[in-house]
DNA sequence: TAGATTGTTAATCGATTAACAATC
DNA sequence: TAGATTGTTAATCGATTAACAATC
């Protein structure tokens, strides 16, 4: 692979290819073409041509792309062809309903600790996870070395987590709270926020 | 305004600034400028300026912007100076957490109705919603002309249960099953997709 | 071989940024 | 008035699409 810089939003659909490649594949098909993929995540086969290619040629003039041979180069790609563990902060609803998500284990990624403010959430247990005080939680995910952490804490609250996070050595941050958090550069953060999302759709009602 | 067609990337924005602005609100202050707004979002200040002289101006030269007149026309336009109702399907995990979600209200939408089949889960109360039988959807999303949805059921049933919503009269669905899902033209369909977001993420670790 | 589909280059399209006159 | 900041135009940048030779 050259080392040529990847546009980030080439990166960015690399998961969605690989969601509609797995559903393919539940459904028993071996190979698929970029026109086919192309319909099934809305994106037009010259560019999903085009964003594979930066890879490398994992595809076939005249056949087109092996399910699960391209499956596992774009997870070696976006380095999820292991498992890695996951933090997360904030045991409301959020937090509680992630913990249970299914998911994330055929994705990538285990929830593996559990954090909590709460007295009376401290101690108790969510599936398989034991909920922590926060004020182990710095210690926590540095003694395990633990990149990846979810925030689901309230919005005037996150600020202060992510840089305990940050601080804890964890470089990838998905974040639920509605606020933008500032983070040094070497810290991804990405944002969900399903009433933006609704907001802009009711633009078009 | 004028009825040229504005793109569909600055509309996605809109609820971003919005956000900014309520933060800046609640912290007090009355005016901003598109550079102070572009730091909040990570944005550049002309850019701000672009996106939101497409709709009017909405700032007066040296002062700026002031914070709630800015909001205001920034609800009008997303069609947010109202609440929606919405229709969530699917009282897993993720539906409960969203009947719960403090955040909507104060962002123009409120949860009014709760789908389910599983017959334990039909007819309990989940706040001061009653969850209902799936079978009753459409007649009582038609009757109620709701036009707003939350998809929250297994990515196998999530294409049929959009039909459903469709037949019901839905016009904007945010989708949580991994699953893109067809609709006619005139429905927006939104996507909810943490474990993308988290892969997304691993690329750079 | 004939048909299909890739990988890639060039052309097009659209979005972002820079610059600045207008004006509060 | 002097300073600040908007709204807008033109320039730049980057992403998408179209086209096609290569080849399975």
């Amino acid at each position: 692979m050259t080392t040529k810089k990847i546009p980030d939003i080439i990166i960015g659909r690399l998961p969605l290819y690989l969601r509609a490649l797995a559903r393919m594949e539940a459904e028993g098909a071996i190979v698929t073409s970029s026109k086919a993929l192309g319909d099934w995540v809305g994106i037009s086969a010259a560019q999903i041509r085009k964003d594979i290619s930066q890879f490398g040629e994992f595809g076939k003039q005249g056949t087109g792309y092996n399910i699960k041979f391209l499956s596992e180069k774009l997870k070696e790609i976006l380095k999820i062809d292991r498992v890695w563990d996951v933090a997360i902060v904030g045991m409301g609803d959020i937090g509680r309903g992630l913990s249970h998500y299914e998911g994330f284990l055929e994705r990538g990624f285990r929830a593996t600790l559990a954090f909590d403010n709460n007295p009376e959430v401290i101690g108790s247990t969510i599936r398989n996870l034991t909920v922590q005080d926060i004020s182990e939680m710095v210690s926590t995910i540095s003694k395990k070395e633990i990149k990846v952490a979810i925030i689901a804490v309230p919005a005037d609250n996150a600020q202060e987590v992510a840089e305990k996070l940050v601080k804890a050595g964890i470089k990838s941050i998905l974040n639920y709270a509605t606020i933008i958090i500032n983070v040094p550069e070497d810290v991804r953060v990405q944002y969900i926020d399903p009433a933006a999302h609704l907001q802009w759709m009711t633009y078009y009602l």
